[in-house]
RNA sequence: GGAGAGUUGGCUGAGCGGUCAAAAGCAGCAGACUGUAAAUCUGCCGGGUUCGCCCUACGGAGGUUCAAAUCCUCCACUCUCCA
C-alpha cells in the first residue's frame, strides 16, 4: 500500500485511536523515513502467558498491520521477562515464572495465530528477557534511579491501590521501567498500546529522553469491551471472541454484541473506513451485524467459511432448525427408562443433573422437537432408539442408546 | 517490635448468634417477545435426593453454644498508625 501525502498517512494510522502523542513528532519521523528511506521501527508487546489471541488483542495487532502496509518494521515484543512480574493492571500482581520451553511454546502459538494478521516479512519477534536479562541487579538499580517513587505513582491504578490500602508489591514498580527500557533496548520509534498502557508507554518516552534517545510516539488503542457489553474483553472472564474459534462460534458471538456496540466493532475490528462505516448506519441493524461477523471470519477464515457460518446461523436461529452437523453422544442402553434430566447431563448439555432440571422445569428442553418440561420425564432407554435433544436455543445432541 | 482494621458465592458488596445456600448490583442461564445469541420484560442462578430431607460453602484449624458467616483461641494473608 502506498499513501503519497504524509497528512493521508497520519490520518490511516490514526484511525480509532485515543491517545496519539505526538502526533507531530510522528510526522517528522514519517518525513524522514521516506526521505531517509529508512523504516520506521514500530514495537508492541505481548504477555508471554496468554497465547490464546482474541478479537480485543486483534485492535492493537490491526494497528501493527497498518505501520506494516506503509513499509514500517514491526517488533512483535514478547514479555518474557516482564512476564515475571504481571502488568499490575490485572488484580492478581504476581504470577508464576514460565520455563523457557513454555515460552517458546507461546510464542510459536502466538505466531500462528498473529500471522492471519500481520505481514511475517516485515514482523519481527523478540523476547525482552535478552537484553533485561542481561541488565543484573546492578542494572536494575541503574535503571531504577532513573524514576521517582512520585512519578510512579501518578500512574491511576498505582495511585488508587495506595489510597484504597490495597497491597502493591515492590517489583510491581518495576514493571513500567522494564517495559520502558524495551523502548531504550530496541530504540523505537513508535510504541501501540491498550489505553490501559498509557502510562506505561509514556515512561518509555521519558527512560528514552533520559538515554539520549529520541523519544518514541506513544498511540493507545481503546480497549474493546467484550460479548457482555461492559467488561474489557478477556479470556478469564469468557466474553471474548477467540481467533481460532469455528467460524459459526465467531458468527454466533458476534451477532450477541449489542446493535450499539456493533458500531465500535466495526470501527476497530474491520478495515473499513470511516466514511464505509457511517454508510452502514442506514442498514438493518441485524443486517449490518451480519455484514460485520462475515468481515471478521474472512479475515481469519475466508469469504467461503463466512458464507457457510451466515447460513448455519440462519438455520438455527432464523428458522429455527437444528444445525446441519449435530454432535452425536452414545450411552449405554438399558432396560429401565432413564431420568431426561440424567441424561441432559450425563452428555455435557448441561452441569449437573439439578440445572438440567432446572432446563426443563423453565422449558428450555425439547426432544424430537416437542417441549418437555416434566421434571421426571424418562426416556425408553432400549438399545437403539435414538433422541434429538435440544437445550436453549443453541445446544443440540442426537443421543443414541446401545 | 507495638496497637488497631480487615479476609463473604465468578466479580462488586450487605449481613455481625437462629427466620442465611447467605441482601443488592454485575456477569451467566432459560422463557416470552422480536430484527439476531440486539433491546425489553419475567423467571432461574452450589450439589445430591426415595422430593421427607441430606451434604458442601462465608481465609485455615480448633473451641463455646441446643444453634456460628456472625462469639472465643491460634495460624495465614492484607491494610493503617506508632516505633
Amino acid at each position: 500500500m502506498h499513501i503519497e501525502s504524509i497528512d493521508e498517512q497520519l490520518a490511516f494510522l490514526g484511525k480509532g485511536s485515543v491517545n496519539f502523542i505526538e502526533k507531530a513528532e510522528l510526522k517528522a519521523k514519517l518525513a524522514r523515513s521516506g526521505r531517509e528511506t529508512k523504516p520506521l521501527t514500530i514495537k508492541v508487546g505481548f504477555d508471554p502467558t496468554a497465547p490464546d489471541i482474541h478479537l480485543g488483542h486483534t485492535v492493537v495487532i490491526r494497528k501493527m498491520k497498518h505501520f506494516q502496509q506503509l513499509g514500517h518494521r514491526v517488533i512483535f515484543l514478547i514479555g518474557d521477562f516482564t512476564g515475571m512480574i504481571g502488568d499490575p493492571t490485572g488484580k492478581k500482581a504476581t504470577r508464576p515464572a514460565l520455563t523457557k520451553e513454555e515460552v517458546q511454546a507461546n510464542a510459536e502459538t502466538y505466531q500462528r495465530q498473529v500471522f492471519k494478521i500481520l505481514d511475517p516479512v516485515k514482523t519481527e519477534i523478540r523476547f525482552n528477557s535478552e537484553w533485561l536479562g542481561a541488565l543484573g541487579a546492578e542494572g536494575v538499580v541503574r535503571l531504577a534511579a532513573k524514576y521517582t517513587l512520585a512519578r510512579i505513582l501518578e500512574r491511576d491504578d498505582f495511585r488508587k491501590r495506595y489510597e484504597a490500602r490495597q497491597p502493591i508489591a515492590i517489583h510491581e514498580l518495576l514493571y513500567p521501567l522494564a517495559q520502558g527500557y524495551d523502548s531504550v533496548a530496541l530504540q523505537c520509534d513508535v510504541e501501540l498500546g491498550g489505553t490501559d498502557q498509557l502510562f506505561n508507554l509514556l515512561v518509555g518516552r521519558d527512560l528514552m529522553r533520559e538515554y539520549g534517545l529520541e523519544p518514541q510516539v506513544v498511540m493507545t488503542m481503546p480497549l474493546l469491551e467484550g460479548l457482555d457489553g461492559v467488561e474489557k474483553m478477556s479470556k478469564s472472564l469468557g466474553n471474548y471472541i477467540g481467533i481460532n474459534e469455528a467460524p459459526d462460534q465467531i458468527f454466533g458471538k458476534v451477532m450477541s454484541i449489542s446493535d450499539d456496540l456493533m458500531w465500535k466493532y466495526f470501527t476497530l475490528c474491520t478495515d473499513l473506513t470511516p466514511a464505509e462505516i457511517e454508510s452502514r448506519r442506514a442498514d438493518h441493524p441485524m443486517d449490518a451485524k451480519r455484514e460485520l461477523a462475515r468481515l471478521i471470519i474472512r479475515d481469519f477464515y475466508d469469504e467461503s467459511a463466512a458464507e457457510t457460518a451466515e447460513a448455519g446461523f440462519r438455520r438455527v436461529f432464523s428458522e429455527r432448525q437444528a444445525p446441519a452437523e449435530i454432535e452425536e453422544k452414545t450411552l449405554a442402553a438399558s432396560a429401565d427408562p432413564q431420568l431426561l434430566s440424567k441424561v441432559i447431563a450425563a452428555i455435557g448439555l448441561a452441569s449437573a443433573n439439578k440445572e438440567a432440571q432446572r432446563l426443563i422445569a423453565q422449558g428450555g428442553v425439547l426432544v424430537d422437537d416437542i417441549k418437555i418440561d416434566n421434571v421426571k420425564h424418562a426416556l425408553d432407554a432400549g438399545a437403539g432408539k435414538t433422541y434429538l435433544v435440544k437445550v436453549g436455543k443453541r445446544r443440540f445432541a442426537r443421543i443414541t442408546f446401545r
